[in-house]
DNA sequence: CGAGCGATTGATCATAATCAAGCGATGTGG
DNA sequence: CCACATCGCTTGATTATGATCAATCGCTCG
């Protein structure tokens, strides 16, 4: 599990072995399960321990004072929600569990050490914020200019792809343990309307989708309908060419 | 203006004197001006140099290829766009100034000896980033879950509340050099049902919008109706709580 | 077996897009 | 200095996308 987290990190820069040592040191004997749809944290909330999501799906979302809920991203498998909570004081959305999630608990104090101690993992965690801030943009763009197929399809595409680079899926199938509720709440559509344009996926021959498990016949026509441009995923991250010799 | 840099910074850190030193070092003598309405950087490009903004409004946006556009983010005077760029090998996003804009351009490679040398530097401006990543959450509920109505006021909510932190507010009064159409573009409407909407906020009696100047006649009111809530601003920046003593 | 949840269907309604045109201020070139 | 072009704003009429309301169905689980 823990191993996930330097993987993670070492996406973005080398790490020495001292380094990489006092990553695991950190997360070890700080593991706990959740189960799936359980909030972890509360919009409002003053954390002092960081969550480090190591394994499962979960997502964050805000409410509106009158009920309207929107989730505005979600983690998937190896993603590790949720350093900025370090930074900032007040948590100004809720992350909920969408699977059975688990979870390495770390007081702000040490991280803090850490990060000033080891720059090179500062700048890969700044680098992983920076990468979800890009994503983020583009649900902006989705939300703003998209049709409701064209979302969906996007946001299809994007979780397909972020599953496959974690080697998450299948061929074209992979895990997609989100209700048809949830995904309106995602795209901003409500429940009746997602359904009848995932109706409208499967006839056109684009998808399938039962229970949890996605399958994606055609993915080349579905990227062309949703203009989905994996560029925002920054998946070339410049990093790996970064040693660890000191600067 | 380059003393706007340190005083944004040290919004989130307390800098040491040779700190300081290293930042006011970096912008002197790379300082230009741009005219209104003029792309800076073009998504796709690769630039290797950061254009820091120092003064004047600037707008993110990214163009579908079809070419419905959104804007995804505004700059004000004080904001600092875009160390980003240092990092993620590629943009995203085009980045266009609103009003004349003044910038300091800096190589990558100058920005990242300083980061890893004062780490406490670059913990600031992951700050920074953590703060915009907020605000782009925010616009991800407004356009997934609010109204006409309630997008365009939360928005002039969200620039008034940025204006005044800044000292760019004049009582009621601020600057607000967007058109109808960018507003549109920025909220996800078209330009006829901005102006509609617009007019219903005027004959409200919520606010004045005429040339470039935005009144705003009843901010509390205006608020509630946009159900403004401005945690996720941060603007408790714990980090005004730090000193620069060695970690 | 009943409860509850998620998916599905049908009918109606409402918000916002689109199309088309006009207005007023600003600026420019002949 | 006037004629004309342009830009941003405004208005009216029509259309369409997606929301809402209401009900049913199938499955799982206690």
């Amino acid at each position: 599990m823990a191993i996930h987290l330097v993987r993670k990190i070492e996406a973005y820069t080398r790490l020495s072995a001292e380094e990489r040592q006092a990553l695991l040191a950190l997360v070890a004997n700080n593991v706990r399960r959740i189960p799936s749809r359980q909030e972890m944290i509360r919009e409002g909330e003053r954390p002092t321990h960081v969550q480090l999501l190591l394994d499962g799906w979960a997502f964050r979302h805000k409410t509106l004072v009158d009920g309207r809920r929107q989730i505005i991203a979600f983690f998937l498998p190896g993603d590790m929600c949720d350093l900025n909570i370090t930074l900032l004081r007040e948590m100004d959305h809720s992350i909920t569990s969408l699977t059975s999630v688990s979870v390495a608990e770390i007081s702000h104090g040490v991280i803090d050490a850490l990060l000033l101690r080891y720059p090179r993992i500062m700048r890969a965690l700044w680098w992983e914020t920076l990468v979800n801030a890009a994503i983020q943009r583009e649900w902006t763009v989705n939300l703003g200019q998209r049709t409701a197929f064209e979302r969906i399809a996007h946001l299809l595409c994007e979780v397909f792809m972020r599953l496959r680079i974690v080697g998450r899926t299948n061929g074209q199938k992979c895990e997609f343990p989100v209700t048809q509720a949830e995904l309106g709440e995602a795209v901003g559509l409500s429940t009746v309307h997602v359904n009848r344009t995932l109706q409208e996926m499967r006839a056109a021959g684009l998808i399938t989708l039962n229970g949890k498990e996605l399958t994606i016949i055609d993915l080349p026509q579905l990227q062309e309908l949703a203009m989905f441009n994996p560029a925002y995923l920054h998946l070339d991250h410049e990093g790996r060419e970064f040693d660890a010799t000191p600067a």
